[in-house]
RNA sequence: CGGGGCGUAGUAUACCGGUAGUACGCACGCUUCGGGUGCGUGUAGACCGGGUUCGAUUCCCGGCGCCCCGACCA
């Protein structure tokens, strides 16, 4: 898209209300708008974004079997009471409501509950099984404090993923498939070396969950870490017991600190018993659907990778979730020529389907190489007297800085997909 | 929920118990045109309520909002 028509604007100074890096960027950038405390709107940028890491989570909760489905933000307080989990005691982030016509609703903030009790509907026998749901859901959580910009918000987007299986066998095989598809989408997005598999509490369900931490002194959650083994272990749950189950020293763990980009967990039977999730087995005999629940947090992802990836400049995005492909920037002092070359430069990227954000605002040079660092599309093209003359484009890459003369049919063909 | 801090143009900030200043932005003009060009003109502001005072943006109280530390985060 042109520039001069995105509705958004950069800042040079970061609003004094944020701290963290990461809001104070995206809102430099116009990726997002602060709401209020802990919430924020996603801008045409910012939901480019957001769209792109749906798109990798997608395409690999698909390859593991998963059906995508959307549940509701309201939910019946019933299923809640079922598992005793209405009670703010017990559950101290519920946002409640109260219907015209009687009663309370909840706003979600978590949905095995509802998720669970729909496949009342859809699962009674062996043959129904296993089962993966997964699903994009704007979480609601009355946050006592929000903190760290889009990383711990009252409103974030969250992929969820629920495993309805036969037995505790065929859960573990589900568990660790879904383990390895989870660092196949933090690789993607560009944080596979920083992100580790995490052992955690597993509350009241099992021994122990799994978490999904990235490296990052943004983090809230210490962690201790075998590097060469890749074995780490949540501080919560450091124990001499655990260390050796997982055969490692406490003097050859480092404490890092790390952000939690997604867990998962298993519930064992519990909450199908809770719920009346059942099934006849081969033999006509009745058990509970054995159930595995499974999360990364979108938005806080968008903001872990600005946390983790930026520079003194900006935003670099890893090619995967950037917002555009390339940004194409004019740099014309008001030569016609230059102008229409660039025009044309936009035109051939769009036939060849590469997404573009093409910088043709009339302003200053320095102004748009600033724009465009903040902003942080991997791949920068100028378009100026100088490229012209020289028969070809400036081509810059956004994260190494590195920079190199192309012709427009090299730009196509290494950009094509 | 405990503790601390802060609310001044769209943004970032300054000063002050006596008619609120600067920079950026925005508008217009000139200038400039590969790293936020220079100059001029203009635009725009004290969170809300109460109290003290001749007079409150300034001091006091309350509310609301925001930030930070801690607690919490199946």
């Amino acid at each position: 898209m042109r520039q001069s028509e995105l509705f958004t604007k950069t800042r040079k100074s970061a609003p004094k209300d944020e701290v963290a890096k990461n809001a104070q960027l995206l809102i430099r950038a116009g990726y997002i708008h602060k709401e209020m405390a802990g919430v924020y709107s996603f801008l045409p940028l910012g939901l480019r974004v957001l769209e792109k890491i749906k798109r990798i989570v997608r395409e690999e909760m698909n390859a593991v079997g998963g059906q995508e489905i959307i549940m509701t933000a309201l939910q019946r307080k019933e299923l809640w009471e079922m598992t005793d989990r209405w009670d703010d005691e017990k559950v101290d982030v519920w946002f409640k409501s109260e219907l015209k016509s009687g009663g309370e609703v909840g706003l979600g903030w978590s949905h095995e509950e509802p998720v669970t009790d729909m496949m009342k509907q859809f699962i009674a026998s062996y043959r129904d099984l296993p089962t993966y749901v997964y699903q994009f859901q704007t979480k609601l959580r009355n946050e006592l404090r929000a903190k760290s910009g889009i990383m711990r918000g009252k409103e974030f987007v969250m992929n969820d993923m629920y495993s309805y299986s036969v037995s505790e066998k065929a859960h573990k095989e589900f568990y660790e498939k879904a383990t390895a598809s989870y660092l196949k989408v933090f690789e993607r997005l560009g944080l596979g070396d920083r992100t580790f598999l995490t052992v955690a509490s597993g509350g009241a369900f099992t021994q122990f969950s799994h978490e999904f931490q990235t490296l990052s002194d943004a983090g809230e959650d210490t962690i201790h870490l075998h590097r060469g083994k890749k074995v780490a272990i949540n501080k919560e749950v450091l124990t001499d017991d655990v260390m050796k189950q997982l055969s490692v020293a406490r003097d050859e763990l480092e404490e890092v600190r790390a952000i939690e980009v997604g867990n998962i967990f298993s519930f064992g039977d519990s909450k199908s018993k809770q719920l009346g999730l059942f099934f006849k087995d081969e033999h006509g005999k009745e058990k509970p659907v054995i159930l595995g629940s499974y999360g990364i947090g979108i938005t806080r992802l968008m903001g872990t990778i600005v946390e983790v990836l930026s520079d003194e400049k900006g935003i670099v995005w890893p090619t995967e979730v950037a917002p555009f492909d390339v940004h194409l920037v004019a740099i014309s002092g008001g030569n016609g020529d230059v102008v229409k070359e660039a025009d044309r430069m936009y035109e051939l990227l769009r036939e060849n389907n590469i997404d573009v954000l093409y910088d043709d605002r009339d302003v200053r040079a320095g102004e748009k190489f600033a724009d465009s660092d903040l902003i942080g599309i991997p791949i920068r093209l100028v378009v100026s007297e100088k490229t012209m003359s020289e028969g070809g484009l400036e081509r810059v890459e956004r994260g190494s800085g590195t920079t190199s003369f192309v012709s427009d049919s090299e730009v196509v063909q290494a950009l094509q997909k």
